[in-house]
DNA sequence: TGCTAATCGAGACGGTACGTCTAGTCTTTTT
DNA sequence: AAAAAGACTAGACGTACCGTCTCGATTAGCA
C-alpha cells in the first residue's frame, strides 16, 4: 500500500505501464479501506493514484474489473490440512473471517458483491471468481472422502457452496467476528447433523 | 400497481398523504423492476411517482429506507408446515425462491443487500429486519424440536443462519431456479449430516 | 422592532390580524438586514414571523409588495428648508444617504429595485412610488423657483430625476459614504453648470 | 445568435472548448431575452446551450461572471466626437439608450445590477466594469476641457457619474424612450446649470 | 346562542433550481 | 501506441424555496 513515486509517471512508449497499473490497484484499495464502498468511484482511484480517467478504464472495462483484480491480488487464505475434516473447515473459516476482518479483503469482495447486484458484468466476474474458489473449498472435502470421512453420493459442491454461503452472509453483514465456538457447532451440524437418533 | 389517478395530487393538509406515498413505493418498485438497482434513484422514482423529490426524502431519510419499505409491502412468504421437518424447510425454501423469482421482491432485497455494503443506515435497517426474519424461520426448527425430532442443544438460530445464507447467496448470485431434488439434498446434508457412519 | 409575543398568535376572527402583520413586516426587516435580499425568501419571513406562508401571501401577493410596504413603514427623510437651494439640495442628499446607510431602508430599497427588475409588479409598484417622491423632490426645487432661485422654464420633474437617479447608483452600487464636499460639488455644478464662462 | 451544430459536442482534449463557451453565452443571452432575469437561470442557459452544468460553473463561477461576459460580447456603444460638448453627452446617450433599448444589452446589463444587489461578486465585476465605463465616459468631458469649454476644477469623474446614474435609472425604470429634447435639456442643465443669473 | 365565514399557524404537496459529484468519452501533447 | 491531463455531455445527488392546498382551531358577527 505504499504510496506511487513523488514524480509524475509518464507514457514508458507504446506499451501499459506497470507502475501505472500498481498506482491504480493501490489507489483503488486505499480508497476503499478509506472511503468504504460508498466513496469507491474511478474518479477517486484515478485522483488518489495520480492517473488520468482514460488510463484506468483502457485497462479495465468497469469498477467490477478494478475490484475483482484488487481481491486477487491480496494474500491468498490458507487451507488448512490437518486431516480432520472438522478442523479443516473450522480453521478455514477462521482463516477466512481473519482475512476479510483485518485485511483489505473484506471490503473488496464486499464491494464486488455489491457491484455484482446492479453490474451484469461484474455478476459474471463474481460467478466465475466464485465457481474457482468453491471447487477450491471443494478441495477439503474431497480430501476427507479420500480418508472415507464422508458418505458415499454426497455433493462436495454443494457442500462447499453451504459453507460458503455462511462465509459470504456474515462478511454482508458485518459479522466477521464470530468465536471458534460457534464455527465448530455449525460445522458439527454440517457433518454430523441435527436429527435427533 | 395500478397508476396513480390522472389528476395531480395535492396536499391534504399538514399531514402526510397517503396517494402520494403509494404512488411512490408503488414507482419505486417499477423502477426496480424496469431498470434495475442500476437504474434506481430517487430522481427516477419522483419522474414516474409524479411526486417531487423533497416528498420522498421527508418521509425516507434514504434509498435503504424506501427499498425496505417496499420490500415489507411484499407479500410474505408462506411457511408451510407439514409436520415434518425436512419437508418445511424444503417448501420453505421453494416458496422463498418462488417468491424472490417472480415477483419484485428478489430484486427489491437484492437492492437492499448491496445498499447496505455503502449505506450504514441501510445495514442497521436490514439486521434489525434480518433478526426479524431469522426469529420467523427458527420456528420450523422450534417446531421440529417441539416434535422430538431434534438433537438435544441444537441451537435453532444457528441452523435458521445457515439456511438464510444459502437463500441469500443463492439470492445474490441469480440462482433462485434450484430444483427441489437439490433443495432436499442440501436440507438433508443439514438435517443428517454427511459424515459417513 | 420588537419581538412578537410569546404566545402563538391565532385568528381573531373573520378579519385580519394586525399583530400577524405587524410581525411579518418586522420579520422581513430583520431578515432583509440579516441575510440580504439574497436570503430573503418569503418561507424565512414566515419562519422568523412564525406565521404561515399562506398568511403572508394573503396579504402581500409578491415579494415585492412585501417589501414596498416595508419600506414605507420606515421612517421618513427629512427635507429640509434653508431658504437656500444649494443647502437643501445637499441637506437632502446628505440625509437620504444617512438613512439608507445607518438604517434597514437601504437594504430595503435596493430590493425592491432588484426585485423590479424580475417582478413586473415590483417595477410598477416602484414606478408608482418613484413618481410620488419625485415630486416630493420636486418641492424643493418648486420652493426655489418659487425664490425666484431658478432660472425661467426649468423642469423641475427633470431636475429631481437627475438628483434621484445619483442616489440610486450610489446605493446601487454601496457607495452612500460620500461627504458632504463631494456633494456640495455634485450640486454646484447641477446649479451652475460646469462650463466655462 | 446562430444555433449551435446538431452534432453534440465534445472535448477537444484537456483545454476550454471554444464552441461550447460560445454555445453559452449565446445561450445565456437568448434566455436573458426570452425569458428575462426571472427566468436566468444556469440550468435554463445549460438547457438552451446542449451543455453540462459543470461545463458553466467551470468556466463562470457564478451568475454574475457569466452575465458580465455575456455583456461585454455586446457590441461597444459608439461615444461621438463632433468637437462640442452637447453634442457628444446627448449623441452618448441617445446612442447607450438605443443600444440597450434595442440590443439585448439593457436586460442584460439591468440583470447584471440586480444580481449585484444579492451577490457579493457580482457587485465587486460591476464595480470594476462601472469603473473602467466612468472613465471611458469621461473622455467626452476631458476632450471638452482640452478644448478649453469646461471650468477650472471641474472633476470629470464626477459628472461621468452624473451622467451614467441618470442612464442606469432610467434603464432600471424602462425608461429608455425618452426623446432627444429631453436628453439634450438635461445635459443643458449640467452645463449651464439652472440657476437664474 | 348557535352558525357561518374568514383568518390563523402549520406543514405537506408538485416543482424548479441550486452547486457538486461521478460516469464514461474524447482529444491533445508527451514519451 | 500508450500515458497524463483534463474538458466534454449527461444526469443524480440532497437541499432550499416557490406558490398552492388542506387541515383543525379560533373568533367575530349574523341569524
Amino acid at each position: 500500500m505504499a504510496e506511487a513515486a513523488e514524480t509524475a509517471r509518464k507514457s514508458i512508449g507504446a506499451r501499459r505501464n506497470p507502475q501505472s497499473a500498481d498506482a491504480i490497484l493501490e489507489a483503488a484499495e486505499a480508497v476503499l479501506v478509506e472511503a468504504g464502498y460508498a466513496g469507491f468511484s474511478i474518479e477517486a482511484v484515478a485522483r488518489r493514484a495520480r492517473a488520468g480517467k482514460p488510463t484506468i478504464y483502457r485497462w479495465w472495462p468497469s469498477k467490477a474489473a478494478l475490484l475483482l483484480e484488487v481481491y486477487q491480488r491480496g494474500k491468498r487464505v490458507e487451507v488448512p490440512d490437518t486431516g480432520k475434516l472438522d478442523d479443516d473447515l473450522v480453521g478455514f473459516l477462521k482463516n477466512l473471517f481473519f482475512h476479510w476482518r483485518e485485511t483489505s479483503s473484506g471490503s473488496v469482495f464486499r464491494s464486488l458483491i455489491a457491484e455484482a447486484q446492479s453490474d451484469e458484468s461484474a455478476a459474471l466476474a463474481l460467478a466465475g471468481y466464485a465457481a474457482g474458489r468453491r471447487s477450491h473449498t471443494g478441495e477439503i472435502i474431497e480430501r476427507a472422502r479420500a480418508r472415507g470421512e464422508i458418505a458415499a453420493g454426497i455433493d462436495a459442491a454443494l457442500v462447499a457452496d453451504l459453507v460458503a454461503s455462511y462465509a459470504w452472509r456474515h462478511l454482508l453483514t458485518n459479522q466477521l467476528d464470530e468465536d471458534e465456538a460457534t464455527l465448530r457447532r455449525m460445522v458439527g451440524y454440517l457433518l454430523r447433523g441435527i436429527e435427533a437418533r
